[in-house]
DNA sequence: CGTCACGGCGTACAGCGTACGTCATCGAAC
DNA sequence: GTTCGATGACGTACGCTGTACGCCGTGACG
């Protein structure tokens, strides 16, 4: 594995990720750049662009990999449905606090519209209708966005404790839930 | 006005904020920099930077300008002055699409902070006490900014009309607010 | 009339993403 | 055992960025 090594590549895709999102957690988000990641893991800059397309590329791979643990429950409560999801949800991203910009912006959302899409089809097979179930997704999708976007910078700069703003969260959520059980589900 | 013009400045601060509105709406945000902006305005890069401390400055003068016509009602109502305030604010985002991003970047939440603030602020006019008011500020404040995160890149891609994202906004902040009504506010 | 503060400007630097060309090394084919 | 194509690592170089710094011309004030 010394240096200039053929097919047998040391560096592998997965490996680039994640350092890259050691690196970002470490040093932040904006002190990620190729030549910084490449030094880190004790390769050229341009051995990256092996393995990565592009640095949009990278941020796909890392934002796939902060969202892989998000799980869609397979219940026949829809309620549970979508609390899970929209509960989980926010709790893994609130663990990856400093990636969150990468994960919410506007390029990358369709890693977020993916698992959106499954909660709803989950929702279908619990038994709501089509349009009630891209309603759901839509109106709670907007509540768990929001509660990302907002509570990871009140977070950061330490102003309010987590277990506040969890609180707060699971307010507005029930809310939501019963106001969409009457107006939507019904 | 020539070259060189002492005291008697074309540049303003708000010339040069207005100019990278415009820029940013034409080119896009990613094209919008403090050479490309000084060449629109027939000045020196430099010269900018007499005006705005930062690049980061200049953004924080465009989100003001951007946010400047969001104004809250003040009504005896809370949930008209919920619903007027996520309502307008959404729109005048919507209508800034191309510099959605720049608001809601996680150094210029400020900005869209001070308004809620206000909006706390008069619904304790309302009548509710400072823990409902602050609650119903942060729960409606989290939906609001989910729907300007999530509808916008909708918009842009065109997969969905306004109108459909206008009316499923509504529906769930009206099933928010009577879920909040009843949970919090009683 | 002298001087002074200030706005505009050009130059220069460090850092960025990445296109491109080269070279070493491997597995497979003969 | 020898050759060959593929692949990955690497260095160099280009164009672009934000902005620190210093100079110059000007209008206002004492």
């Amino acid at each position: 594995m010394a240096a200039g090594t053929g097919t047998t590549s040391a560096l592998t895709r997965e490996r680039v990720v994640v350092a890259a999102i050691a690196l970002a957690e470490r040093d932040g988000l904006a002190d990620l750049s190729m030549r910084r990641l490449a030094a880190e893991l004790g390769a050229g800059t341009m051995s990256l662009y092996n393995h990565v397309s592009d640095k949009e590329d990278l941020f796909d791979g890392m934002v796939e990999a902060v969202l892989a643990p998000v799980r869609i429950a397979d219940s026949a409560d829809w309620r549970e449905i979508v609390a899970t999801w929209a509960t989980d949800g926010r709790q893994v991203l609130l663990d990856r606090i400093d990636l969150i910009p990468l994960v919410i912006a506007p390029q990358r959302l369709v890693h977020l519209g993916r698992i959106s899409g499954a909660v709803g089809s989950a929702l279908e097979r619990a038994g709501l209708d089509p349009g009630a179930a891209a309603t759901v997704v839509r109106v709670v999708g907007r509540y768990f966005a929001g509660a990302v976007l907002l509570d990871a910078p009140r977070l950061r700069t330490g102003g309010v404790s987590r277990a506040a703003l969890d609180r707060t969260f699971a307010t507005g959520l029930s809310a939501l839930l019963s106001g969409l059980d009457a107006e939507v589900v019904g």
